[in-house]
DNA sequence: CCATATTTTTAGATTAAATCTAATTATAGA
DNA sequence: TCTATAATTAGATTTAATCTAAAAATATGG
């Protein structure tokens, strides 16, 4: 439904990237990948695990956690949290970016952060590092083609 | 070390403005008024918890939700999730507004919604109904008076 | 290739925040 | 006061995530 970013590698791919980013890439880690980096939009750990049962061998709960936290240390991952949900989700667009948040569905959508400008009016108090935006409201249908 | 807002609210007004609300003005419902609209600032259930072993004969645990989520019902309350933090937050400012973490003490402190604008670009497929911003950085000390 | 050190995976226990349950207590209204 | 309704309570439960320590896999050095 998303544009595709780095959508499809193939696992030899995903190996030499988790060895470019000092990743050790086991079986486990490169299926997780498959997953977090080529099918799936904004999973979440549970997301993960139940397309790890249908399509790996067997994978720990814990294993889900260790990898993905593996993956954020390395910089091939990022994590949020969203008001609206108890569960982290994962997203492969480690760029600078906000999000949007369909609530008819409860798709998630990112936001290239060029895309947004937020302007800090009467306020000297705040030197401002980073902000986290999640927009909320209702995604309009494409006409046509 | 924030300022003021409605704060200094007598047990009378509370509990006028409760009834004003429809909710049952409770002397549990009162306590954790006096402390979440007139004393605390962002404070998380636990917060309330403490606040109440030491200022309340005796309250349950669930006592606390209980009445943050009516409060909550009643529009005297607002609750906020924040990224880098798993306890729900409760904010007695109930009017649009944004926040700004500051990431050395980690407090929390309002903006209001006409101090920021969030402008979105090459972006038609969005109705935006609300946004949730949380700048974070970090807080310049006035000088002088 | 082998021996061994290091790393990863695992099942199940644990933690932490919040909710639920069902019994007790308080309150409101006739 | 009597009775219905609402609120409070202790403790159990749920859920997301982490921890533990044993087992399995992998890397390294000769």
């Amino acid at each position: 439904m998303a544009e595709p970013r780095n959508r499809c590698l193939s696992p030899q791919e995903i190996s030499r990237r988790l060895e470019r980013h000092g990743v050790q890439p086991t079986a486990q880690r490169i299926a997780i990948c498959q997953y977090v980096l080529c099918e799936a939009e904004h999973p979440t750990a549970d997301d993960i695990k139940q397309w790890a049962d249908k399509n790996f061998p067997k994978m720990s709960r814990a294993t889900v956690y260790n990898t993905v936290n593996t993956l954020i240390e390395a910089g091939l991952l990022r994590e949020f949290r969203f008001p609206h949900d108890s569960k982290t989700v994962y997203d492969d667009n480690i760029s600078d970016h906000y999000h949007f948040l369909d609530e008819t569905t409860g798709e998630i959508i990112d936001i290239d952060g060029k895309d947004i400008e937020i302007k800090l009016r009467n306020e000297q108090r705040f030197i401002v590092k980073n902000a986290e935006v999640l927009l909320r409201g209702k995604l309009v249908k494409k006409k046509g083609v």
